[in-house]
DNA sequence: TCGTTTATATTCATAGGGAGTATAGCAGGC
DNA sequence: GCCTGCTATACTCCCTATGAATATAAACGA
């Protein structure tokens, strides 16, 4: 019998690495590698995704089914055999929202605190 | 001569710990256990601030100067001789304004991935 | 007086991340 | 072919941060 599934809240708060991970992948799968090369770019390097951060964190996503790995392979052509693609789950995407959520509200108290400016409010 | 103060993003991303510390300083200064409190009532339990983990994060975030002790006491009759008082530095104002625009950011790519409903956004 | 809440602090165990290293496939230049 | 650098996954060592539990003690209310 599978395990049952656990709330969604139960995960949180995510760590920043974490929520990088799956911001990464709610945009559709990727590997291991090109996770990294997005987090870097599109944070422009307030957060730096090491390796060994990466993989470790990506295992323990495996393990609580908020990520799984893809069967499928793309095009022959457009292949490297190295590569392990992976996507959200259905898990992954409650998580990924209510941890978005989370910060939302975060947002409003920091504003309503006086942290951000007006051309800072996205 | 004083350590020269390290640039605010030098301390990003702050843990989701620190950050709620830092969002419950910027309303006005606080003793230790009363943002404990306001933590659990403001994050409706999201986030459970231990006992352990609040004062030993307090004593790493006076020693970064992002936080400082209140030489004041309140008007006696609403004293608690216990009680330590914490408020922001400047520094610290400016690490916690610059961690909100960190997370502004991740919440404008978690909207366009489609992680947030159209009432979800603050 | 006694139990509960307030308040700060410490210890122990575990999770998580940074830096570095290992391994190996791939691609381009020569 | 060979060398070099980039891509890709994975592991180790070390340190930091958090959770859980406990200690201590003052304040408060029945």
């Amino acid at each position: 019998m599978p395990r049952a599934t656990p709330p969604p809240g139960s995960f949180l708060p995510l760590t920043p690495v974490v929520f990088e991970i799956l911001l990464s992948l709610a945009a559709g799968p990727r590997h291991g590698y090109s996770i990294m090369q997005e987090v870097e770019t599109r944070s422009r390097g307030a957060v730096r995704l090491r390796a060994g951060s990466l993989y470790r964190a990506l295992a323990r996503l495996l393990d609580d089914a908020i990520v799984e790995e893809l069967d499928g392979r793309p095009a022959a052509d457009l292949d490297d055999e190295r590569r392990r693609y992976y996507r959200l789950t259905r898990l992954g995407q409650r998580v990924a929202a209510a941890e978005s959520r989370r910060l939302v509200r975060q947002i409003g108290v920091a504003r309503s605190r006086r942290l951000l400016r007006q051309e800072d409010e996205g």
